[in-house]
RNA sequence: UGGCCCAUGGUGUAACUGGCAACACGUCUGAUUUUGGUUCAGAAGAGUCUAGGUUCGAUCCCUAGUGGGCCAACCA
């Protein structure tokens, strides 16, 4: 049978299973580190991960890599898990390296006793250079001959507090001449005093990531083991510390790898962005303009849209950087099926229907969501004064210019259909007021009598002068003017910002959307998707735009 | 003067153990539409980095080259 669509991981699955793995030892985890907030690029490893175990029916960890109490901190156990449970997935177990200190511990003096380990003295600096370069193999430490017994001494003293920061570490014996640098006797134990988010004091010697990551897929018997492409390297150490401790055992788990997700204008190295913060350029780890999870979501990012958006970006091994047209492809098309349809006016210009009853007024009504009709009708007030959008009157139109000028006609959404006659200008000539007729037989929804309003190209949205409410957006641009910031090494900010990459207007909106919650999406007509922001409320009337709409008009 | 990984329309992915390159985004037409949105129909666009080899037949296997990525933290 021919299956399209499935990506080499599954591939690897499949292979799997039909060698005679049963798919009741299928297990997967997602491993963050505690030590920021997760973004964009964390998405895809959670989504690809939550998605087999789906898929497969297979269980999926979470597990915190908490093996840096330098690093981390308890803040963002908490930030992550919210964010796994906004994208709307429930782990298995929740687990922490930090469980399995001392089973880690115990295997290192394995490791030890298999004359496989020695404790170093030098300093970071010296083992840094006796490790040579890819292509002239490194020297052996002095210590690389240590004995057993005095291994195991100095360890345990290790272990125990007896040095201070620094004056040691346990190396794994591996090769020195190794063309993987990583196997050159890498350093699997550090000395750190510090507060560890969860074991606190307990312990002043921590597993490096090498260390643990295996060991930890093997304890809660993970078989999949799935990580990024930079990681290949590590795959050599991942097998032979698993093989050392665990001769005998068949069912060892696996490390594949696949490529990051890296989407252009987007920055997400957390050195970078906490630079970005305190310069002040974005006001939080949550500015809409970032890519965190939080940024996304407050832009108005559906779970929906950002799980297609990895689903569609695919699972492969080239690096490469996603442009953002697809991902505002992705919002779109979310929203497109789910957010309420209202009018609000960016830039108001006042429209005045010359021939409308001065205090009249009457209810306009028209679909919250021409996808969804049984959501039913969205009311608005209809009268004499009405806002419409500055941009869709021009006094000399060009050719392919459907909207109001003079002498044309357009339809109100949901009303009648209206000829501008005349403008009202102030002393630098600009437009302050369109005034125009209106075609009392033109209501929509009825029927026309004689007239015929067919040819009617354009439909433009307004707001009633009277009912219009005062609220502000927020309008982003690209945060950044490189979209491969990531991979640069030193980043000149000042010449990195976009100046003009978030602009606060005042709009004007319809009453519905007065008692707008925090959180909810709309389209404003015509104008784009826009999600109320956090905060809201009657005194806090802003919102930020989360995306804009296709645009097929070319003037 | 190292090792590992990768190379398919503009972009991202697909093509089962080799059988005349498919999908999505984007682009361009046309239709529908009271959102220049949506939807629908259709089109253009690659002969699979290069050179060899194996084969009746190569995107797929082999060799070499080229280009890109990763690796020398007491980070993960």
């Amino acid at each position: 049978m021919k299956e399209k669509g499935k990506n080499f991981i599954e591939s690897i699955i499949d292979k799997d299973l039909n060698n005679g793995l049963s798919s009741q030892k299928l297990r997967f985890r997602f491993p963050p580190e505690p030590n920021g907030y997760l973004h964009i690029g964390h998405i895809k490893a959670i989504v690809l991960n939550f998605s087999l175990g789906q898929k497969y029916n297979a269980p999926v960890n979470l597990r915190f890599d908490d093996t840096n109490p330098i690093k981390e901190d308890a803040l963002y156990i908490e930030e992550i898990k919210k964010d796994i449970n906004w994208l709307g997935y429930q782990w298995d177990q929740e687990c922490y390296a930090s469980d399995y200190f001392e089973q880690l511990y115990q295997w290192a003096h394995l490791l030890i006793d298999k004359g496989l380990a020695y404790v170093d003295s030098q300093s970071s600096e010296e083992i840094a250079q006796q490790k040579g370069t890819p292509t002239r193999p490194g020297i052996p430490s002095k210590d690389r001959s240590r004995p057993i017994q005095e291994n195991k001494e100095l360890f345990t003293q290790m272990k125990e507090g007896k040095f201070e920061q620094g004056r040691y570490v346990l190396r794994a014996k591996l090769s020195m001449d190794s063309p993987n640098m990583l196997l050159r006797d890498p350093v699997i134990y550090r000395i750190i005093y510090a507060t560890h988010p969860k074991t606190k004091a307990q312990w002043c010697i921590y597993p490096m990531y090498d260390w643990t990551h295996g060991q930890s897929d093997f304890i809660e018997q993970v078989s999949h083991s799935l990580c990024s492409l930079e990681f290949m390297p590590h795959r050599a150490l991942y097998n032979a510390f698993l093989t050392a401790i665990l001769p005998q055992e068949k069912d060892l788990p696996f490390q594949r790898e696949f490529s990051r997700l890296n989407v252009a204008y987007s920055m997400t190295s957390k050195r970078k962005i906490q630079k970005l913060i305190s310069l002040g350029y974005v006001d939080g780890w949550d500015d809409p303009r970032l890519h965190t999870i939080c940024a996304l979501r407050r832009k108005g990012y559906t779970p929906q849209s950002l799980k297609r958006f990895v689903e569609l970006a695919g699972v492969s091994k080239r690096s490469k950087v996603i442009g953002l047209p697809l991902l505002e492809y992705c919002i779109r098309e979310d929203l497109n099926l789910h957010a309420e349809r209202v009018m609000a006016v960016i830039d108001p210009i006042k429209l005045t229907i010359v021939n409308y009853e001065e205090l009249y007024s009457e209810d306009i009504t028209f679909e919250k969501n021409p996808q969804k009709p049984e959501l039913g009708h969205q009311k608005v007030r209809f009268s004499r004064e009405l806002y419409i959008e500055r941009s869709d009157f021009m006094e000399t139109p060009p050719k392919k210019f459907f909207r109001l000028s003079i002498g044309k006609q357009v339809r109100l959404k949901g009303a009648y259909v209206v000829q501008a006659e005349s403008v009202i200008q102030d002393q630098k000539d600009n437009v302050v007021e369109v005034r125009c007729i209106y075609y009392p037989d033109s209501k929509s929804g009825q029927s026309n009598g004689e007239s015929d309003y067919s040819h009617i190209k354009a439909t433009i949205h307004w707001l009633s002068v009277q009912d219009a409410i005062d609220a502000k957006a927020n309008v982003f641009d690209r945060l950044l003017l490189s979209d491969d910031v990531d991979s640069q090494k030193e980043t000149d900010y000042q010449e990195l910002i976009n100046p003009n990459s978030k602009k606060t207007i005042s709009i004007k909106i319809e009453k519905s959307l007065a008692n707008a919650i925090e959180g909810n999406q709309y389209q404003f007509l015509r104008m784009g998707y826009f999600t109320a922001d956090k905060g809201f409320d009657k005194e806090n009337r802003i919102f930020n735009k989360t995306a804009t709409l296709r645009d097929s008009y070319k003037p």
